[in-house]
RNA sequence: AGGGGAGUAGCUAAGCCCGGAUUAAAGCGCUCGGCUCUGAACCGAGAAAUCGAAAGUUCGAAUCUUUCCUCCCCUGCCA
């Protein structure tokens, strides 16, 4: 039985796991580098949806600011027009929302600092630390060297101040074509370190924003974008990934010159999961090629796909608390997140009987006609969940699964001369079958009950080792079922052989619909997204396709299946 | 000698900065047992780590030094 108290560990799965960048403010605040503030932001760009792996930047931003009684603002990375889009910062702030976030009033874009930008890069130029460049694109890629040779001074380089000044006015004028000009850092070309050799500050795009339209044809890069940004948001920490410790120099080459508030950066490793991809290039390859239903495809590691395949914010949050902050690279398993999940819905989800593949029961002794209502359990992790009333019948519906014909060792279930329990039912003994003749498959399983052991329980104390769950046929709901797998059959989805990208691991079998689904009369009209578990079976929610004439239940998880394994050692 | 990171049980990951109080945490996974009207949950136990390798410093090294190995990131007018 479970404990009403928090015990101890309970209280010790809230506490905050210890990481490098958590450490780094604890000394911060002890040094008061900040003044005692920390400021943290979760910067997504639009372009595309949130993923597990925005969970956990999510959950590590907001956490930590939480945490440390500071704030965690929501900031778009909208400096690049061509491929932000509207619908995206939409679902981006719902998803954010549903994990938990809370950025209170502080809801900001890049583009929201294009003025201020602007006049920085001016403020460069007329320091002599920016130039504009005439060189093209593929001039521009010549002189930048190698990983091993130092590139080469832009011509453009030492051109006159009033020059660039004038120039950079007239790109943003809209004089030239795109990619005719930019405007660039003037660094260090013979640098180790790629980003430091006169990176471009800003490029020409005559693209419409979604957010300031028409009003801009110069858009700042990522790097002249980012840091201002953390800078003019008085962020103190400012938390990215891995690939970026490269671009680190850089941002504090801007702030420092520009001689303006100086947040810090730290990078983290990226969240990877087996048998999952997590690039926002390859999801949008998955949808946009009709491999998968959508972004919130239930089989998708989207938010929005988690949220409608029944994950909780919750169970994702722990997750992420569990799995950690570091800078190693390397793939957790689909496993820690599943059991998260099942941990949360196990205290939630009310129990449920449904049967995913019938096969009809007729209980030979039982009255014709007369119907039972029996008391069954809700949640026996949550007593104040209440019992609710089942109706039994002489006909019923058991899963296929729990009879056989030629039981293997260690098979509990029913079987001929085999008494089992119904659920919150009576004991009944298995008496033969009737098969199709053409097929001769199973087609209906005869048996006889106990009366006396009505609610489950025998009198005379005997047991049966196995219970088993039903559905009454005459009371039943039909519905449609959606069971799911692993999107892809590898661990590592992008371990492919040569030629081939990693659609070529997509499991075939990720998408099973089950329509002939039997569910007890009791999840009649159950709402949009309500959670259940179904006995012996797992945890599922209610699709949004689910209307009251066809209800649509998804497989969030299977419970663990230990008869399964059985099975399977056994073969 | 391009630069920047990382290597602790199957996975994730504490500890490393400030060498000894840890028998090198913990969770997941795995194995076994108990309990049970869900083969679930729960409870208990267990296996599993030459701390990437080698050498050095030291009374003492996962922690300090040196060398080596492996993996990841960087040559977008993407972020």
């Amino acid at each position: 039985m479970n404990s009403p108290t928090a015990g101890p560990e309970i209280a010790d799965s809230d506490a905050p796991v210890s990481n490098f960048v958590r450490d780094i403010i604890i000394d911060d605040l002890k040094t008061n580098k900040f003044g005692g503030r920390v400021h943290t932001r979760f910067p997504p760009e639009p372009n595309g949806y949130l993923h597990i792996g925005h969970a956990k930047s999510i959950n590590l931003n907001f956490g930590l600011a939480a945490e440390f009684g500071g704030q965690c603002n929501l900031r778009f990375d909208d400096t690049n027009p061509s491929k932000e889009e509207t619908e995206y910062v939409d679902s981006i702030i719902e998803d954010a929302r549903w994990l938990g976030g809370d950025w209170g009033d502080r809801m900001f874009y890049a583009s929201d600092y294009f003025d201020q930008l602007y006049e920085w890069a001016v403020q460069l130029i007329k320091a002599g630390k920016a130039f504009v460049c005439d060189l093209s694109g593929d001039e521009v890629r010549k002189q930048r060297g190698t990983l091993t040779e130092p590139g080469q001074e832009s011509p453009y380089r030492n051109r006159t101040v009033e020059e660039s000044l004038d120039l950079f006015a007239r790109m943003k004028a809209g004089e030239f074509p795109d990619g005719f000009r930019t405007l660039r850092a003037k660094i260090d070309m013979a640098s180790a370190n790629l980003n430091m050799r006169d990176p471009i500050m800003y490029r020409i795009l005559h693209a419409e924003h979604h957010r300031t339209g028409n009003k801009w044809c110069i858009y700042p890069m990522y790097d002249f974008a980012h840091g201002q940004s953390d800078s003019i948001e008085r962020i103190t920490h400012s938390i990215c990934t891995l690939e970026f410790e490269d671009h680190r120099p850089l941002y504090n080459w801007y702030i420092e010159q520009l001689g303006i508030y100086h947040p810090y950066q730290y990078e983290f490793d990226r969240l990877n999961l087996t048998y999952t991809i997590l690039s926002k290039r390859k999801l949008l390859m998955l949808v946009q090629k009709g491999l998968v239903n959508g972004w919130d495809d239930p089989r998708m590691p989207t938010v929005s796909g988690l949220r409608r395949r029944g994950y909780t914010p919750e169970a994702i949050r722990n997750f992420c608390r569990r799995v950690g902050v570091s800078k190693t690279n390397g793939a957790t398993e689909l496993s820690l997140l599943e059991y998260f999940l099942r941990e949360d819905l196990n205290k939630r989800a009310a129990r449920v009987m449904a049967v995913l593949r019938p096969l009809r029961v007729v209980i030979d002794n039982y009255p014709e006609g007369q119907v039972e209502e029996m008391e069954a359990v809700n949640n026996p992790e949550d007593a104040s969940a209440g019992t609710r009333l089942v109706p039994f019948s002489r006909v019923l519906y058991i899963e296929q699964d729990d009879f056989r014909e030629d039981p293997p060792k260690q098979y509990f279930r029913l079987s001929r001369g085999r008494e089992v329990r119904l659920r919150y039912g009576y004991f009944i003994t298995a008496t033969g079958v009737v098969k199709d003749p053409a097929t001769s498959e199973i087609v209906e399983v005869h048996c006889t009950y106990d009366p006396a052991t009505r609610g489950g329980n025998a009198p005379d104390g005997r047991r049966v080792k196995s219970t088993i769950h039903w559905v009454s046929a005459a009371h039943a709901i039909d519905a449609e079922v959606r069971l799911y797998d692993n999107l892809f059959t590898t661990e590592n989805p992008d371990d492919v052989p040569e030629g081939q990208d990693f659609t070529a691991n997509l499991n075939p079998k990720s998408l099973d619909v089950v329509t002939g689904a039997k569910l007890e009369p009791s999840l009649r009209g159950a709402s949009p997204s309500s959670r259940y578990q179904f006995e012996r079976l797992g945890y599922f929610s209610v699709d949004p396709d689910s209307t009251t004439e066809k209800p649509v239940f998804n497989r969030t998880v299977a419970l663990r299946d230990t008869w399964a394994k059985i099975e399977k050692k056994s073969k």
